[in-house]
DNA sequence: TTGAAAGCGCTAACAC
DNA sequence: GTGTTAGCGCTTTCAA
């Protein structure tokens, strides 16, 4: 059942058919309700090829995040497929892992599906410090098409930036442990992201604010896996600390662990504050206090601005989310 | 740049850069050089919707997946994501929620991309026993291409369905924990799904096996939310256990809320497992024993499956794969 | 307000 | 082994 199909059947031509389909103006209710019973008495479907080929767009966008399978990307890939499909777009998904030349790949792939607009989930593509990663890939990809940020920056003419205010939550929860007494903060860190290096601004300036000295021993970094967490820092014998500020969940329920093996009293001997206010947060014993980073306002906002962009409206290039400190039970403030 | 320029630049036909394109057989090793470096010269991208177009086929499958956030179905569409690519297909991907309307229409919707193939991830799509929910609407897409059901069964010509032997697990676990002692053993589950119901089947096919009766009261059905589950079985004065066995990690780690909650030792007084060996259950505290329902072996077996099925060639209908015991410190067998 | 017809870029059947 | 050409189903001028 095609077009040509249609018309016969309504007795019109295939250009009226089409308008009908494209709800244009230039056509008369009456014709429209005709040809919109034939269609819907054949279950007329129109082709999504053909019609991607004239119109060059086949209202998709593109997602890439390094891994659905963390739960802060889940969410946000989940929210931002729901959403994106109520404005009519469809997603293509990409998962890139965390290596510069996997990323450079998938962004090259994704962008030969013709999508209207990419999106890069996580703060890893903003060019992770460490390795000084290259970010051209990025503005190349923004040459084509509008590309959206979340949580990373990057400036550009058609790159738009949605960040969490990770400096400022970081800071904030750091402060409070000092002011609790703390003196002694590790850092835990699992990545050098455009994230992770804000944290960690965030933690130092904490640190100096209060006159205390940022120690490079104390900054630790390390993969995102539980028990190692906790096997690491056990084997740190050399290592002292009274609090632990880390980047995400897993990690700091891998300090509780290691606060539970040495027989450390959580919060009063070591305050903890995790990061994301994932489940594991309240899984954990006790129950962490967690930084949360709002990422379903952080996807609202996304889509928001995305569909401005798409509609040609000027929209700024980078927008902001406030966190929020969750209190449980592994800080005593 | 199109395949018409590249005919031009390399001295052919569109017949040949086409062929190229395809790797066709039927072209020189010659011609194809020469092609091949016009095409890297100019940066050459096929149009994808022509080719569409032509093939009536975007190389892509479908998933639709209740909710990405998720914690076993996001490892399930990262995982199967990734694979699809290797094969050269892409994934659009659909998060229908679990109400029965939406993910109706999910399928619908998801069927006029002209996708190659559906793969519907997670046992709710198999008919929610409880509700005797409706399953035309997969018998229908399978009408037209084929689909793939992750945990669960409907049979039909072009139905392929990967399944998790949760009755046999469930059922040996059940029966490993009445041999440690325990005769008053609660089910706790969030779902009527397929693969929900099967886990019961074991569960009470246990206990029926060790002679002991099988109670109504001791079916607690409950929304998968960690607190939720500790205050509700708190609430519940009138049940008395000492044993669980959860169809989901949260549920349990909920149990095991309540278990300290209660002051109760764990395992001595209570004996808990959970369901998919996830990141939360080596969070809490004492950390989970759980079934890993293998969901990377369930992965690779659908696409095997898929691939073959594309191929044309001829798949079992049906496949399973065995669970695992993950005994950590919630039992004591 | 409607229709006729020219593409869009590609594949594949057919001819050489 | 290569070229010619007829579609594929749609959008969009241009005319009427």
């Amino acid at each position: 059942m095609n077009i040509y199909d249609i018309a016969k059947l309504a007795g019109v031509s295939i250009a009226t058919v089409s308008r009908v389909v494209n709800d244009s103006p230039k056509v008369s209710e009456k014709t429209k309700e005709k040809v919109r019973a034939v269609m819907a008495a054949n279950d007329y479907i129109p082709n999504v090829f053909a019609r991607g080929m004239s119109l060059n767009s086949m209202k998709t966008v593109g997602i890439i995040c390094p891994s659905v399978s963390d739960h802060y990307m889940a969410s946000a890939v989940s929210y931002l497929e729901k959403n994106l499909r109520n404005y009519g777009y469809d997603c293509i998904l990409y998962c890139s892992g965390y290596e510069q030349e996997d990323k450079e790949i998938s962004v090259q792939m994704i962008l030969q599906k013709r999508i209207d607009a990419l999106l890069l989930v996580g703060s890893c593509y903003a060019g992770d410090k460490e390795y000084g990663e290259d970010i051209t890939y990025i503005k190349k990809a923004s040459e084509e098409i509008p590309v959206f940020l979340m949580n990373g920056f990057i400036s550009g003419e058609n790159i738009y930036c949605m960040l969490t205010d990770d400096y400022q939550s970081v800071y904030d929860a750091a402060s409070a442990m000092l002011a609790s007494g703390r003196r002694q903060i590790l850092f835990l860190s699992d990545s050098y992201s455009y994230s992770a290096m804000h944290k960690l601004q965030g933690y130092e300036d904490a640190l100096k604010a209060a006159g205390i000295p940022v120690l490079g021993e104390r900054k630790v970094y390390i993969k995102n896996e539980i028990h190692l967490v906790r096997d690491i820092l056990l084997a740190r014998r050399d290592l002292e600390f009274d609090g632990v500020m880390a980047t995400d969940d897993g990690l700091a329920v891998g300090a509780v662990k290691y606060a539970r093996a040495k027989r450390l009293s959580v919060p009063k001997d070591i305050s903890i504050i995790g990061y994301n206010n994932s489940e594991l947060s309240i899984g954990c014993e006790p129950e962490l206090t967690t930084i949360d980073g709002r990422g379903d306002l952080l996807c609202k906002m996304t889509i928001d601005s995305l569909m401005e962009v798409l509609k040609g409206e000027d929209v700024e290039h980078r927008k902001y989310v406030q966190c929020r400190l969750e209190k449980r039970c592994t800080t005593d403030f």
